[in-house]
RNA sequence: GGCUCCGUGGUCAAGCGGUUAAGACAUCGCCCUUUCACGGCGGUAACACGAGUUCGAUUCUCGUCGGAGUCA
């Protein structure tokens, strides 16, 4: 009987290095696939994609198994990029990642991967998959916690995941770079990669400022007192601290964005006192749910607003492709643009982008 | 113009004869982190100027300059 085939998405890093691995120890028939998605140099002048790429043949000869390189940098603009800068000129504070997931590593990627003869697809990733018997892949979380990645998971579908492996879900990171190690790939020690995917680490303001031009407004506090300027409203986000340059006066306390108007170019902000930031309500206009919908309308479950955030209780209503969280606790910092992700367990049951907030 | 206050890092603000001249906020760096943020840990950075008094002046005196208030 021939081997089963799973056309691996390498990104250079260990994660994904040690999962090609793992499963040509379980037997299978690898293949490594690396994306470019992007092709500017980064903020130190290096061609990051080319170092990647460079490790990915160097842990796959070390394999032993076969690897390839698509781009897909027209489809990551158009489909993920463009969204994003349009989002940010709206004043919100969009996440490129789970995007990127959505519209290109589950999406093109696979497809390629299908072409070159996969039966399974397997990334990096860490958390875990159930292909149900009930028809139904279920997306869980990562037993790691700390390293959990579900958040930028939640605009999948159960169909996308069909041919899904998650060689890592049970590993914890330690473990994956002592594993690493064990069988010397040459990425173990590598550090992981940061900032937004396949673009890498930036000066955000700076990147965001050569998408978006600066437009001087005023910083007022919320009774109306001005307190500085910015160069934009779109490169803050609402619970910010950094790069408001208002230092001293009042209470001496540290100043955070609790609101902006794009309309009038105001940013709006706090000395001191966050309580501004703290919303316990919050509303999706078009949820996905990775699986499908819960019978109940209303049920309990658990939700975070961003990528590790502590799971939150709380109660979630569905109304059609809406869904509103009224959570047990306020949270704070409810950013428009990011995602409000919903868990049941260990089961993610899928997610929203967050339209809006109140009280 | 007279009188009265005040001039310490980017900002606010301690110290008031001998200090490594606090601290906070800002800023910068590192850590954290596949978004943006939050957060943790560090670093850079100041006594307006001149002349006196004194063994010694950021601290006392005078003057200059620069602010603020006040008076008819």
């Amino acid at each position: 009987m021939t081997k089963k085939r799973v056309v691996v998405g390498m990104s250079g890093g260990v994660d994904s290095s040690l999962a090609a691995l793992l499963l040509k120890q379980q037997g299978y028939d690898v293949v490594g696939l690396f994306m470019r998605n992007w092709h500017e140099k980064d903020d130190g002048g290096c061609c990051t994609a080319d170092e990647d790429f460079y490790d990915v043949r160097s842990v796959c000869n070390k394999l032993d198994i076969p690897y390839y390189s698509v781009d897909f940098a027209d489809k990551y603009y158009d489909k993920v990029f463009k969204l994003f800068v349009e989002e940010y000129k709206k004043g919100r504070t969009p996440n490129p990642d789970v995007l990127c997931n959505k519209e290109i590593k589950f999406g093109p990627f696979v497809k390629q991967a299908l072409s070159m003869g996969a039966d399974y697809i397997a990334t990096g990733h860490y958390c875990d998959i159930d292909h149900n018997p009930d028809g139904y892949n279920y997306l869980l979380r990562a037993v790691d916690d700390n390293k959990d990645q579900t958040y930028f998971l939640n605009q999948v579908t159960s169909k996308q995941l069909e041919k899904v492996l998650f060689p890592l879900g049970s590993l914890t990171k330690p473990q994956v770079r002592e594993l690493a190690e064990k069988y010397g790939l040459s990425t173990a020690q590598k550090k992981d990669s940061t900032g937004i995917c396949f673009i890498g680490e930036r000066n955000f303001r700076q990147f965001l400022a050569s998408y978006i031009p600066m437009q001087q407004g005023k910083i007022l506090t919320l009774d109306g007192k001005e307190v500085g300027k910015h160069n934009g409203v779109f490169y803050y986000t609402v619970g910010q601290r950094k790069g408001l340059g208002i230092g001293g006066g009042g209470n001496g306390e540290a100043w955070f964005v609790v609101d902006k108007d794009v309309e009038k170019n105001i940013l709006y902000v706090s000395q001191g006192d966050q309580s501004p930031l703290y919303h316990s309500h919050l509303e999706c206009d078009a949820f996905n749910f990775i699986t499908t919908k819960p019978q109940e309308t209303c049920f309990r479950a658990q939700v975070r607003i961003r990528h590790r955030q502590p799971l939150q209780d709380a109660t979630v209503r569905v109304d059609g492709d809406k869904v509103s969280v009224d959570f047990d606790e306020p949270q704070r910092a409810i950013a428009e643009g990011q995602y409000a992700v919903v868990y049941a367990g260990r089961i993610c049951l899928g997610g929203g982008v967050i339209e809006r907030k109140s009280k």
